[in-house]
DNA sequence: GCGAACTTTAAAGTTCGCTCTAAGACAGAG
DNA sequence: CTCTGTCTTAGAGCGAACTTTAAAGTTCGC
């Protein structure tokens, strides 16, 4: 059992952002103390990895939302969950190859201005 | 020269994005006609372009801003705009390692829940 | 030279994802 | 017990990047 506090280190996010995530419907069912306090469970943590994959790579917090919900309601959602999945694994996919293509062009120009002021500073020694 | 119309169509910006981002600074001295509208040059698409990729690859309006601006200075800000290119480059291809990681976990779950999804539907069948 | 469609500006509004605040309850050390 | 620090909630605030609005000016086909 974990606090609030345990589980902010071990994720990165702030107690704030997690009672956020909650309130949002991203993690649902925490238990709590009998003074309320928040206790995380190893498998609220399990949970908390996903959420994060899913965030970092670009999810919105609603369409996570939409995510827990199906999965709490049970195996007659797997279809719709792997759908979810594999569009939401299509549209990364996609998103990093244009990221590649862009980044190949700044490298270009990086390139460009790298050479660009070897000459100059050539062009300032010899004064 | 481009009516903001035609830059609009060619870049996929609004027209409104465009003036957004000439009055934070990203994209300066465009010429207007007599009647004050603004013709884009060819030159400007070009630096458009190079915009766009770094917007892409999630430099912020204000960086963006700051690197038009060191341009704008002249040859002697050479440097400082090869290392702020070197390290935009950098931040990037983390930020890719990174995604590429967590979407790994994200595809294994995806075929964590088809497999499971499959059990189901055979589960169904027999009933 | 008229009217529809387009352009201009400044400024207000929107959405997202937090982040912070206030006011009160509770826990653990001494 | 009391003190200090952490927890609770609802709700306000914030920064980024647009997006929309309003009111006025311009352009162009007919």
């Amino acid at each position: 059992m974990y606090s609030i506090q345990d589980v902010s280190k071990k994720t990165g996010l702030t107690a704030h952002t997690l009672r956020y995530y909650e309130k949002e419907g991203l993690i649902s069912g925490v238990e709590r103390t009998q003074g309320g306090f928040r206790q995380y469970t190893d498998e609220d943590l399990e949970r908390l990895g996903l959420i994060c994959c899913l965030k970092n790579t670009g999810m919105s917090i609603q369409e996570i939302a939409r995510f827990v919900q199906l999965t709490r309601e049970g195996d007659h959602t797997l279809k719709e969950r792997v759908e979810l999945l594999r569009e939401h694994r299509e549209r990364v996919l996609e998103r990093m190859e244009e990221m590649q293509k862009h980044l190949e062009k700044v490298t270009w120009k990086l390139n460009f201005f790298s050479e660009k002021l070897r000459a100059y500073e050539a062009g300032q020694k010899k004064n």
